[in-house]
This record gives structure tokens, C-alpha cells and sequence, in this order.
DNA sequence: CTGTTAGCGCGTTCAA
DNA sequence: TTGAACGCGCTAACAG
């Protein structure tokens, strides 16, 4: 900067200014302006960030950067973003507690302006951040801490996929949940619950297991579930997209029929639900839309809005398809590949 | 810091060598670290930035976010920077020039310590990163800049799905590329008219489209192919994934069955093309593998690493599944959810 | 409108 | 081994 200045024949506070959009002569701004192209000058966003105690930038940490759910919600929040013209960076936890930490430290550090975070647990410590002055909002899960919000409803969209399942004649749904320590692992499972005990069903433990969101634990525990044939389940409710293909594939593995022997119905659509054999029941939910409302949120923070920390729901949606259709062989699609399949909602339900 | 210092009855300075593994009086090092636990200090990496001109921080600028083959490039990536102890932040540029150029003037400014990048196009400007001392690798598409480059072989993998198209039967065969100025788009592109001459078939440009590797893009484009009936393709390359998607929904949106009345490959596998109906025939990239190789790259010219740069190549593989088989229609899998289906390698072609 | 001065929080000289 | 002083590049305060 000081190069700049010599060149331009003032001092280094008037570059500054120019840069900031204070009020400079135009011709001294026309100086400046050629003498940064000429020098090809860069701005220092380290300099500018250690006087400045903000930078333009948030941070969106999120909790598997394989799931579709979340590459979709960041770029709801990237829109908003760029729109506000801050930046975004992405900080990929993998579920592990440890790398949550360290990016969050990484955070308050930069002193970056906000962070909007899917959290590996309830408790996480955003205290760091409260003290570097880093505005914090939570999506799709929620947090001990009061912050805002952006949700869907668990408890409901697993209530409804579950009372689908009993509709479609199931008698023995497991459920395939999230970590305890997580709203979302946790609401799902009482809706499950919830659905079980109105259809005046019996609730059995033995029939619930916790995972941590990802493939692999969900399809051992599909594996454990189906080893006693003659306690086998006849269906299944899975807290998220990932954990639904583990199922689906320890059912093939065991050379069970989906939906014929056994029906799926999963929390997370995918584009891929629609193209599969058989296409996958899933409860819907509208992650670009929830980034957008979560980047608005934060943006409104960053601006200075106080008051008492905000909650925002969105309604999940069951798009019913084939996986669910207990007892059924679903005929192979007209056309090879299918296009959007729509939802055969009237299907009627099938008894074992 | 002053106040840990001032708790701990020494100077800052000592406090900092305390923080940076100096010669510290173990007595004294000790009553550092309880005042540093007891403020809940914890150092200010902008100013550290400032003073020592490097961050423990990579970027990874990708250019499609939604894109499975990146993002498990990206785990590939930030396995081998946390074994480094660096922290790696994700920018998503959506084959975006612009948003890409923002990003890297955020990552030169921030005097990050490296990049890994799958540039929008060959001739991105990483002379700001150069300037600022940012070491770059390449990841998947070359630039014209010499930097280290981790790749596979397009122009190979391209002429493997290409001529076994042909040996399914096909003979008229469109091609969906990328963008004409990235080096996949235009060596996929190069394979598959290589792979034509090579059996003594044309090379037809108005069988050639330039797609951005979306699928929008490329649904588009197969539909205007599809318009003309007296010549239709009866097969399709496609340079990537996504875009492989689009075609499929378009051949689907035209009553076309796959693989019965037209074939398709795609480079970049997924997971779910083994699971759709007909499963898909694609050219399979290590992805993983290639972000701990660049990973690697990056991790050693950080460290160093002089001398010209490297180009590091991986073998694509063509996994062949039932898309490309021509003239037939194949049966629905005998369980309901097929699982990794063995790739029919020793298939007869069909003629047509 | 512009220049001078000071300091953001740290790491690294130099002396002691 | 430790402390004092300096400066990384920038911007906010104050003078002019």
C-alpha cells in the first residue's frame, strides 16, 4: 500500500480511504486507482481483519459434505450470501466431534463474520464464537445454546412416514436413528414412537437403533436387526438418506425383497430416489430453502438485530414411492429410466 | 495476551514462546498455560497471520459442490491435511468465473498456505496466488499456468467407453462435452472422435455438443439432438456425471427406452448407478485417491519441494453396466435393491 | 479533503 | 532463559 501511495503521490491513508469509499477527490481516487492497477495491488484481508476486528466472510460447517441434504442447503446459503456479498467457506466435520472443534476455533480465530452450522451434537460450544463477536446459526439441528434456528419437523415427518408404513400393512417397523446427542436422531425416533403407540402398536426397544447418520453403522445394524428371522422386522423407518441406502442394501445382501418382504420408508429425499428399483419413499425436505432462510437470519444478525433468538420451521413432506408398498413387486418402469416417477398416493394399502 | 502474561507474571513475549514450542522455563511454562486456561485465551491467528505471513489453512475451490466425484476428491484431501495439521476451508465456485476469481482473491488476501483447485476453465489467473505465496495444485483439469497436477486420463477413458459403445453395436454416436476451455471437456471430446476414426466411423460435428458439465445443460442439448428423427443417435458419451443425468431424463422425456433404442456412457462413476434401472455404464476416476495425491503435492511444495512441475496421472476404469447394451431390454434385478452389481464385462455386443 | 499518528495482536529480533 | 522494542498492513482518530 505504501507503493501505492509513492506512486500516486499521497499518503497511505488516502489510498485506505479510496478503498473504502470515503470521500476523495476524483482526480487524486483517478491517481490511486491507476496506480493499484499498474502496481497490481491486493488489498491484505489479514491486515484489514486484524484493524477491522470483521471480515466479509462465513463459515458454514456442516456435517457431511457427501449428503446431498447439506450440499443443497449451502447453496441456499451461498446465494443469500452473495447477495449480501460476503463469501462462504465450507468446513466439513464428518460427524466427528474433534474436527467440529477445530474448525470452530479456526472460526473464531478469523474472527469471520457468522457461521452457520449443522451441529455433530446439542452441545456443542459455541462459546468461542459468542466471544469473538461471530454471529452463530444452527440448521437442521438444534442447540442447547439460544441461537437461531432453521428446522424441519422431525417429530411430524416421522410420524407421518411411520403411520404410512402401518398404513401400508407393516406390523414390525424397526427405526434406524441418528446419534441420541442430536435433535434431529432424537425427534425422529418419538415421532416413530408416537406413530407405533396411536395405531395402538406395541413400542419395542429391541427394534430401535442409534447410528450416527452415515452408511455403514445404519446397514450393520439392518444386518443385526434381520439375523433373528423369526422377530424379523417387516419394515423400516430411517432417520436420514445416507442410513436409508445402508438399509436397502443389507436387505439385498440378505436376499430380502423391497418392497415384497420388507418396506423402507427414509427421512431425505434424493434426486436418486425417483430413478432406483425400487424408487424409495421418503420424507421431503426443502434444504435450499432452509440455507436461504438460514444465510437471511444470519445476515440480519450481522446487521445488528436483536432480541430473543428465532426459530424457523419448515414442513417436511412424504413423497410416497414403490419401497413402501409392502407386499407389492413393483412392475419395472414403462421407459428404462423414469423420469420424476409421480407419487402413486393412492396405492392402497396391502395386509401380511 | 497481555492479560495472560500479566496473570502469569511474565511477558508477553514469553507468553508467545510458551505458545510456539520455544526454550521456556518448565516453571513458567506451566503458569502460562493455567493463566491460558484460566482467561480462555486463546491467540488471535489474524494477527498471527499478519506477523508470520502464513495460515494452517488449504482451500479446496471446486467447482460444483453438488458433484459427488468432487466431493470425495475432497475427503481424499482433507484426510491428507489434517495428518499435516492444516485446516481445509471449501469454496464452491459453480463453474462460476466470476465467484471463482472472488474466491481466490479471498484465498491470496487471506495468505493461505495452499490450493487445491479444479479450475473453471485453462486460463485462470493464479498470479495473485503466485504473488502472495500461495502454492497451487491442480486437480482434474490442467492450466495453462505450470503447476502441479493431479489427473486422470480423459483422453484414454473417453476412447475405452467410446469404442465399447461401438461394440455394443452403436453407429451413430453423440457426444456431450464440457466446457471447450478445460482440458476434460476437450480431451473427453478428442477421445471420442479418436475412438470413431479408429473403428472407420465419421466424425460428425453436428453430433458434438459443448455443454458447462450441468445437467441442465446437457438435457438441453440431447433433446435438440433427439429432435431430428431420420437421424437420431443411437448412443451417447458423456463427459461427466451430471451431465450424464441429463441426457438419461431426456432420452426418458422422448419415450426412448435405454439401453433398448439408445445407449449411454458417462465418465464419472456413482454410487447410484449401480442402483438405477438400467444401471449405468460409466468410466470410474479414483477420485478419492486423487485429492490424497494432491494433497500430498501440495503438502510437500509447502514444505519445500523445489523443481518443475509434476503431473500426476491416475488410470480411468470403464465400468460396464447395462446403459450400454443396445437392443436390449434388461431384466429388473432379481432382488428388489441390487447391490454393487458386478459389472457384465464378458457381454456379447449386439448388433443392430 | 488530506496527512500524520497510533494501534489492532502477535512473533521476532536484540540485549540483558 | 527472559524482557523490551519493533513492525507485519491496514484503518480510525485527530489535525491541518
Amino acid at each position: 500500500m505504501a507503493d501505492v501511495a509513492r506512486l500516486a503521490g499521497v499518503s497511505p491513508a488516502t489510498v485506505s480511504r479510496c478503498l473504502n469509499g470515503s470521500n476523495v477527490s476524483p482526480q487524486i481516487k483517478k491517481n490511486v486507482d491507476r496506480a493499484i492497477a499498474q502496481l497490481g495491488y491486493r488489498p491484505n484481508l489479514i491486515a484489514r481483519g486484524l484493524r477491522k476486528q470483521v471480515s466479509r466472510v462465513w463459515a458454514c460447517v456442516i456435517s457431511d459434505i457427501e449428503n446431498q441434504f447439506f450440499t443443497a442447503l449451502v447453496r441456499g446459503v451461498e446465494d443469500v450470501a452473495r447477495a449480501a456479498d460476503y463469501s462462504v467457506v465450507l468446513c466439513n466435520t464428518d460427524e466427528d466431534v474433534q474436527r467440529e472443534a477445530e474448525y470452530l476455533r479456526l472460526i473464531d480465530a478469523q474472527q469471520m463474520a457468522g457461521v452457520i452450522i449443522s451441529a455433530t451434537r446439542t452441545d456443542v460450544d459455541i462459546s468461542g464464537l459468542a466471544r469473538a463477536g461471530v454471529q452463530v446459526v444452527s440448521v437442521d439441528r438444534k442447540l442447547s445454546q439460544p441461537v437461531d434456528t432453521v428446522l424441519v419437523n422431525s417429530h411430524e415427518g416421522a410420524e407421518v412416514a411411520t403411520s404410512h408404513l402401518i398404513a401400508m400393512g407393516c406390523r414390525r417397523i424397526a427405526c434406524i436413528t441418528g446419534r441420541h446427542d442430536t435433535t434431529t436422531g432424537e425427534e425422529r425416533l418419538r415421532g416413530y414412537r408416537e406413530s407405533l403407540r396411536q395405531a395402538g402398536m406395541q413400542v419395542d426397544p429391541a427394534l430401535e437403533r442409534y447410528c450416527d447418520f452415515k452408511e455403514e453403522g445404519a446397514h450393520a445394524a439392518a444386518l443385526e436387526l434381520l439375523t433373528d428371522p423369526t422377530s424379523r422386522p417387516d419394515g423400516f423407518f430411517v432417520a436420514n438418506n445416507q442410513m436409508t441406502l445402508g438399509v436397502l442394501k443389507a436387505l439385498a445382501s440378505q436376499g430380502l425383497a423391497v418392497p415384497h418382504d420388507v418396506a423402507v420408508a427414509g427421512f431425505d429425499d434424493l434426486p436418486w430416489w425417483s430413478f432406483s428399483h425400487p424408487t424409495v419413499t421418503a420424507v421431503s425436505q426443502p434444504a435450499y430453502d432452509m440455507g436461504r432462510a438460514a444465510g437471511e437470519m444470519l445476515a440480519e444478525r450481522i446487521a445488528g438485530h436483536q432480541g430473543p433468538p428465532r426459530e424457523r420451521y419448515f414442513e417436511p413432506q412424504l413423497v410416497v414411492r414403490q419401497s413402501s408398498q409392502l407386499g407389492t413387486h413393483p412392475a419395472p418402469p414403462e421407459s428404462a429410466w423414469h423420469v420424476g416417477l409421480p407419487a402413486p398416493r393412492t396405492s392402497s394399502p396391502l395386509s401380511i
